[in-house]
RNA sequence: GGCGCAUUCGUCUAGGGGUCCAGGACGCCGGCCUCUCACGCCGGUAACACGGGUUCGAAUCCCGUAUGCGCUACCA
């Protein structure tokens, strides 16, 4: 019993982490939950996050792209201490410390070509068995290697792997063991002089004194050769915490068919940062309770890297949808207002009254599970006219005499002298009374004319916040529609 | 192929030998509320991958199988 008390691995800060993502693209929720994962450590115990960006893949790293991914990161909610840094800037320094090690003897030259061993990688693979890089340029006499390196041969420089296993703990896979078979002697220059990506984070981490390295299980099997050059290179082995990756539906990466895989798509959507940041966390961790909904405060005092799962998560939009949702619901207005103006633009209302506009999407909150839906729901109190679905209005038109009733009504609110919804639901029922009918007689065809929807907020809610001219225009259309028998509507 | 990691309701998860004929949430279904829709509330549906051990007792520990995923570059 007891293989690993849960207290090994309980982090007391300070600490020293960083996200480094490659800026290859944008930012995917997969990065977002990594940084979110750093952030609430290293506010929870204190300490510094690091942001270094990976551009070192110059063909696939662009400046807008760097942009574009600080700006996601902000946006979700996530807050660093240090960086960016890049990491193309550090190349010099990359190449010192492989010099060092190639004069301390723990990396060698290697006059081997891509070539000849890529045909030794395929005809092992054809045998069926692993292919480690056989050494022969360890083995090569020196004068042989002194001759080729003044001949000016091409070399890449390769670390020299320790003989015995490879150990190291990891926070949320517990210990691992690699066998020396399993390892080779990797690259740490490349012919062209370039550092690989092994060589220059390992230096960027030991250089920035990262302390605990939290980022994707892809790197897993990368770190077994990580941990020797850290220790080639004097460096303190830092802590390893690999996640699990996000699946889609099908069980499978998530890959963009199956919709939005960046935080950028998820914000045009009318995702809100607070929800995404919410829901990432919990994509992987939990505050060990049943809370769900809860502020990035409250997720960082609950934090504990102990609840970080081990298996992967299929990411489920419905549920990233409900939270959404449940955001919309609990913020103030205020609140949600900055989000919600850029799709007021985009609709074409951000010259309305803003006053009615506020009190309309007040009216429509619980309506609506994005901020572009809550927006869409608010578009009929500022349209001229609407579209009727005929299909819809069916059981309006079987009733002949409905739009006389209707107009009625429509001369009873004008009458109104304060267009309060408790004058105009007294107005609307004591018509209804009148005619000896039930009021949802009225109710259902008046919501249908002011909003072209048979589902909505309550009735008089809804008219007081349309207010008197354009209630009136509504109705008016509405009536000519229904007179005309409900043919789809004119112009 | 080799190496590594993972496996509880459809999905996210709680669970670290008995208190679990497995708890919460999303979804779905039903009901309540009600002028409609939504919110909210109440109830229901549904899972320990399989096979062996260990143990008085296993979702929990061990081994195997299956499945999935990752890595296997002079990419990052």
């Amino acid at each position: 019993m007891i293989p690993f008390s849960p207290m090994s691995t309980h982090i007391q800060g300070p600490v020293r982490v960083r996200f480094a993502p490659s800026p290859t693209g944008f930012l995917h929720v997969g990065g977002a939950r990594t940084a979110i994962y750093n952030d609430l450590l290293r506010q929870s115990v204190g300490g510094a996050f690091i942001l270094r960006i990976e551009d070192t893949d110059k063909e696939r790293s662009n400046e807008a792209m760097t942009r574009q991914i600080q700006s996601a990161l902000a946006w979700i909610g996530t807050v660093w201490d240090e960086g960016p840094f890049l990491q193309s800037e550090r190349l010099e320094r990359h190449r010192e410390r492989a010099a060092e090690l190639l004069a301390n003897g723990r990396a060698y030259r290697c006059f081997c070509t891509a070539e000849e061993l890529e045909g030794r990688r395929k005809a092992a693979e054809a045998a069926g068995s692993a292919f480690l890089y056989p050494r022969t340029c360890l083995a090569r006499p020196q004068e042989e290697l002194d001759a080729l390196l003044a001949a000016g041969a091409p070399f890449v420089v390769r670390l020299r792997m320790p003989d015995d296993h490879v150990r190291f703990d990891d926070i949320v896979r517990g210990a691992m063991d690699f066998p020396p078979e399993a390892l080779d002697d990797f690259i740490l220059l490349r012919s062209d002089g370039s550092p690989t990506y092994h060589m220059s984070v390992v230096v960027d981490d030991i250089d920035m004194g990262i302390t605990h390295v939290i980022r994707g299980e892809d790197h897993l099997s990368n770190t077994p050769k990580h941990v020797p050059l850290f220790r080639a290179l004097g460096g303190t082995v830092p802590t390893f915490a690999h996640l699990p990756l996000i699946l889609g539906p099908d069980k499978k990466r998530l890959s963009k068919r199956y919709g939005a895989t960046s935080v950028e798509e998820f914000r045009n959507e009318g995702i809100l940062p607070q929800a995404l940041y919410n829901f990432l966390a919990l994509l992987g961790w939990n505050p060990g309770d049943d809370r769900e909904v809860m502020t990035r405060e409250e997720m960082i005092a609950a934090f504990t890297v102990e609840r970080l799962n081990d298996s992967a998560a299929v990411f489920d939009r419905e549920k990233l949808w409900w939270m959404n949702g449940q955001y919309i619901l609990r913020l103030s207005l205020q609140e949600l207002w900055p989000h919600l103006e850029p799709f007021v633009e985009q609709a074409g209302l951000a010259g309305e009254d803003r006053e009615r506009l506020q009190a309309a999407l007040e009216l429509h909150r619980t309506r609506a599970t994005t901020l572009k839906e809550l927006v869409e729901l608010v578009q009929p109190y500022f349209r001229s006219e609407l579209t009727y679905d005929p299909a819809a209005c069916a059981k309006f038109l079987k009733d002949a005499s409905l739009p006389d009733l209707l107009d009625t009504l429509r001369a009873r609110f004008n009458a109104l002298p304060a267009f309060t919804k408790e004058a105009l639901e007294a107005a609307l029922r004591a018509l209804s009374e009148e005619k000896g009918a039930k009021a949802g007689v009225l109710i259902h065809p008046t919501r249908m004319a002011l909003s072209a929807s048979t589902g909505g907020p309550p009735l008089f809610d809804l008219i007081e916040v349309m207010g008197r001219e354009a209630t009136d225009r509504h109705m008016g259309r509405f009536l000519a529609f229904l007179r005309e028998g409900g043919k789809p509507a004119e112009g």
